[in-house]
DNA sequence: GCCGCGTCTTGATGCAGGTTAAGGAGCCCG
DNA sequence: CGGGCTCCTTAACCTGCATCAAGACGCGGC
C-alpha cells in the first residue's frame, strides 16, 4: 500500500522519458511540473468513472491501470491496459463534451502522476512542435482502435488471443519466448473480448497443439511462427 | 458518370465550410488550394487500398465513400461511411508507418477533393490554431471508435441497428421520423457488423413490434422513444 | 497444518447470429 | 415485354462462443 512517494529525481527522469513531453524546453517542462500531482492508488481503487468531468490526464509511474466500460447489465469490457511510462486520457482535453469516455481503475497498487489539462492546453496553443507530437500520439491510438475493430469483426477469438500473446511477447523484452502474465487472466480475457472460460480453453488448445506450454501464470511460446499462424 | 467538374465558386464554398479549414487565413487557404486536386469517381471505383503509401487526404464534395477492411478470407467490414462535406484520412499524415489503415471506394459516382499531406503538415507546424482544430477532430474520431468497440462487445446486433437508425435520423434533417436509405442495405449491415440477412430480420422485428414501417428504401419511425428502448 | 476465498479450469448445455439455399422485387437493356 | 442482372427477404439449419455448474488449485491468515 504505502509505496515510497516518487522522489524528485525519479519524477524528473519519468517526465523526461515520456514521449509526449519530449519536445518541451525547460521552461515548458517547469510549467507542466507546476500543475502535476502524484497519486498513490491501492489495488482496485478507481481513478475516474466514464462520464465524469475531465480536467486532468495521467501518466503511470508504477503499477497497472485498466481503462474499461461497463454496460447497463453490468458487463465489463477492458478497453486498454496501461503500464509504467504510458500516458492516458490526454485526448479528452479536446473533446466538446468534456468528460472521460471510459472508467479507470488500478489493477495493482500504483503510482500515477496527473496533469492539469487546461495548463497543458495552453502549452499546446503556443507550441506547434508539442502539437505535432500530440497528433502523432493520437493517430497511433486511432490506428490501434481501427485494428481492434478489425479484430472484433473480421477475426475470431483465437486470433485475438494469439495476437495478444505475440504483442506482449515483443514488448516484454524481445522474443525470449516466455510471457509472464502480470495481469489476471480474467482481465486479459476482457481485453480481448472473450469470457475467462473461453480464454482458458483457447490456451489449452494452443498447449495441445504443442505451440505453447502453460505453467500457471507463465506461458512459454515454443514456436512464435506457428503461434501467429494458428489464428486462422 | 460525367458530373460537371466542381466550379471554383462551389469549391471555395466547400473549403470555407469545412471545419478542418475553419481557422485558416486567406494566405493559408491559398496554400491549401495550391496542392489540391479534384477527382471524379465512378460508382464502385477504388480510391486507395489499405497498406498503400499515404500522401494525400480527402474531402467529399458529392457522392458517398466507404472506408473498409477486408479479411484474409475475403470478408469485408465497412468502418465508416463518408458523405459530402466530410474529410477522411487526415490522421494518416501523423503515423509512423505512412500508409492507409483502411481501403476507400466510391459507393456512387462521387466528386472528391484531395490535398497534399506534406503541404498541410507544413501548415500545421506553424499554426497552433490549426493544430488544435485538428486535435479536436481527431479526438472526436477516437471517441467514436471507442463507442463502436463498446457497441461491438457490450451490445447486441439489434442495439447497433437501432443506434444506426437514430443517428442517421437526427443527422438527416431533424426528427422527421423518416429515413431514406441512400446507402444499400448490405453496406449498412456491414457498417453495423452484421450480415444482410440479420439486418433484414431485425428490421422486420422492429416492424412487427409496430415501431417502424418499412417501405423498400424508406423507413418510417413511428416512435423514436420506443426505438431507442428496443435495443436491450 | 486447515480453512476460506478468489482465480482458474473443465464439462454440459444454450442461443445469437452466421450460413446455406431458395425465391421475390426492381431495373436496365434488348 | 421478357430475360438477366443485382439487391433484398425468408426460412431451415449450424456453430462459436456464452452461460451455467462443479470442482481444482493456489495462497494468506491463524
Amino acid at each position: 500500500m504505502n509505496q515510497p512517494s516518487l522522489n524528485p529525481a525519479d519524477l524528473d527522469h519519468l517526465l523526461r522519458q515520456t514521449h509526449l513531453f519530449s519536445s518541451l524546453d525547460d521552461a515548458q517542462l517547469a510549467q507542466v511540473r507546476g500543475g502535476l500531482r502524484v497519486l498513490q492508488l491501492d489495488e482496485g481503487q478507481r481513478l475516474f468513472d466514464a462520464g465524469q468531468n475531465a480536467e486532468r490526464f495521467f501518466l503511470v509511474a508504477s503499477g497497472r491501470i485498466k481503462l474499461y466500460r461497463v454496460s447497463a447489465d453490468g458487463n465489463e469490457k477492458v478497453v486498454e491496459l496501461i503500464g509504467p511510462g504510458q500516458t492516458f486520457a490526454e485526448a479528452v482535453m479536446f473533446m466538446q463534451r468534456h468528460d472521460y469516455p471510459v472508467s479507470a481503475a488500478a489493477l495493482a497498487a500504483s503510482q500515477v502522476v496527473s496533469f492539469d489539462g487546461r495548463g497543458f492546453y495552453a502549452l499546446l496553443s503556443d507550441s506547434p512542435r508539442l502539437c505535432l507530437t500530440m497528433l502523432g500520439e493520437m493517430s497511433m491510438r486511432l490506428h490501434a482502435r481501427i485494428n481492434e475493430i478489425d479484430h472484433l469483426t473480421l477475426q475470431n477469438a483465437t486470433f485475438r488471443v494469439v495476437h495478444y500473446l505475440c504483442d506482449t511477447l515483443e514488448e516484454n523484452g524481445g522474443n525470449q519466448g516466455t510471457i509472464d502474465l502480470t495481469t489476471p487472466k480474467n482481465i486479459i480475457a476482457s481485453r480481448v473480448s472473450i469470457k475467462p472460460e473461453t480464454f482458458s480453453r483457447i490456451l489449452r488448445n494452443l498447449a495441445d497443439a504443442g505451440i505453447v506450454t502453460i505453467e500457471g501464470k507463465r506461458i512459454v511460446v515454443h514456436d512464435c511462427q506457428a503461434l501467429r499462424a494458428f489464428g486462422r
